[in-house]
DNA sequence: AGATAAATTTAGATGAGTCTAAAAAAATGA
DNA sequence: TCATTTTTTTAGACTCATCTAAATTTATCT
C-alpha cells in the first residue's frame, strides 16, 4: 500500500498536471505539498521505483496510468466526503476542504462506493468540481473564469479555482455562490476589475484576481 | 497535538484499564498495539512527558485525567462512526471495526458533534457498547457474560466482549444478535458449554468461550 | 557562446516509531 | 530465603519523511 504521504504527492502531481500540463516540476510540487525541493526529489525516486510516476532527473515528472488511477481515487474520495459534509452534516462550503484532506485517506474502496450510493451518486462537489465515478471517469464541464468573458456575456457560476476558506468566505460576503447567474456588464480599463449583474438585480464589482478564480458555464 | 500512534496507545491503555483494573502492564499494551515491549516503554516515556499517563518504571501505567479525556474522545468517535457505517451505509456489524479504527483518528471535534446530531444522538454502537456524549459521559449498563448466569435466567443480549469479525460472524451463523432474548436452560458439567432457548423457540448450544464473550442484561 | 541565474539533485543530519539483543528489576516457588 | 523465571527497561540500529547546505544541471540573457 501507499502511505498517507505518498498519496498526497500523487494527488498534488495530479492537480498540478491538470493546471500546468503534462509534466510537473519539482519546485511546484514542493510548493503544493509545503515541503522543500530536496524532500520532493527523495519522494520522486520512491514513487518512480513503485512505477507510479515517470521520472527522469531534471526533466520533471508525470503520472503513470497506475499513479493517475490512484490520484483520481483520492480526488473521488475527497469530493464525495465534501459533498457528505455539506449535504448531510450542514457544514458550509468554506469549512470542508481541510476535513476532506483527512477523510480522503481512509482506505476502504467499499466505504467510498457505499458513501457514493448513500449520497445518491452526486456529480459535483460543493465547489463545483466533478466527482469521478468508481471507475475514475468524470467529465469536466466546459468552464471559463469570469476574467475570460466578454462584456454582456451571461453565465452560471459552476465552480472555483481557489479553495482557501478566506476566498470562499469572501464570495459569501459579496453574495456569490454556486448556481448564481451573472452577467458581465463592464471591464474596467484601469485595473481590469469586473462589474457583474446578479439575477436578483444587484450589481457588484470584483477584482481581476477574484474574477480569475470563479468559473462559469456560458 | 497527538499523533495517530499516540492516540492508539491511549485508547489501548484505556480499554485495558477497563478490563484489567487501574494500572496496565507494558506487555499487555504491547499485545494490544501489536508492538514489542521495548517499543511500548519508549512510548510510555513520551506519553508521561506529555502528562497523559502516570508512569513509574516497572510499576505499570494509568491515564491522567487529560489522557483519559483524550481516550474517551477517541472511543466516542470510533463508536459513532461504527453506528454511521451500519445505520446509514448498511455495513454489517462484523465489517465496521477496522474501518472505524481509521475514522476515529479524524481530528475535528466539530465533525464528531455534527455526526452525532445527524445520527440523532445514539446511545449504543452496533456491538452494544455505550457511546460517550460530547462531554465524555456515558453509562455502562449493568451487563453480565452469559457464562456468569445461573440456569433458567432470562436475559437480553446487549453487547459483546470480542469484536473480531470471525467471532461476530459466528454469532450471525448460530442466530444470535443484539436485542435477542435468551434463556439459559442448561450448563454442561463436562465442558461448561451452555444451552440457550431463543424466543423463536429454537434451542442452541454454545461453548464456554463464546458464552464468556456475550453480554446480557437480566 | 559564455556568464550568470534558477532549478534540481546529492550528501549528510534529524526526529518519530519501531526493532533485536542484552541488562536490570520484580515475581515466583521450592 | 534465594535461585529461577518473567517482565520491563536500556542500548544500539533501522526506516520513513523531512531538513539545510553544497554541488550539479539546465535555462536565460546579453
Amino acid at each position: 500500500m501507499n502511505s498517507f504521504t505518498e498519496e498526497n504527492y500523487l494527488k498534488s502531481i495530479y492537480h498540478l498536471s491538470v493546471i500546468d500540463g503534462e509534466t510537473v516540476s519539482t519546485n511546484s510540487i514542493a510548493a503544493a505539498t509545503h515541503t522543500k525541493a530536496a524532500s520532493v526529489t527523495d519522494m520522486l525516486k520512491k514513487l518512480a521505483d513503485k512505477k507510479l510516476i515517470h521520472y527522469a532527473k531534471y526533466q520533471g515528472v508525470s503520472l503513470t496510468d497506475t499513479g493517475k488511477q490512484i490520484a483520481i481515487a483520492i480526488v473521488r474520495k475527497h469530493r464525495l466526503w465534501e459533498f457528505f459534509l455539506v449535504e448531510k452534516l450542514n457544514f458550509k462550503w468554506d469549512e470542508v476542504h481541510e476535513l476532506a484532506e483527512e477523510l480522503e485517506h481512509i482506505t476502504s474502496a467499499e466505504l467510498v462506493d457505499r458513501l457514493d450510493k448513500f449520497l445518491d451518486y452526486p456529480k459535483y462537489d460543493p465547489h463545483g468540481d466533478p466527482i469521478p465515478d468508481n471507475n475514475g471517469r468524470f467529465k469536466q464541464a466546459e468552464l471559463k473564469p469570469i476574467s475570460a468573458l466578454e462584456v454582456n456575456t451571461v453565465g452560471i457560476i459552476m465552480g472555483v479555482r481557489e479553495h482557501a476558506p478566506a476566498f470562499l468566505q469572501h464570495l459569501e460576503k459579496i453574495g456569490l455562490t454556486i448556481g448564481n447567474q451573472i452577467q458581465l456588464t463592464e471591464i474596467a480599463d484601469y485595473d481590469h476589475s469586473v462589474t457583474l449583474n446578479l439575477n436578483n438585480n444587484k450589481t457588484i464589482n470584483i477584482s481581476r484576481d477574484v474574477a480569475k478564480n470563479i468559473l462559469v458555464s456560458i
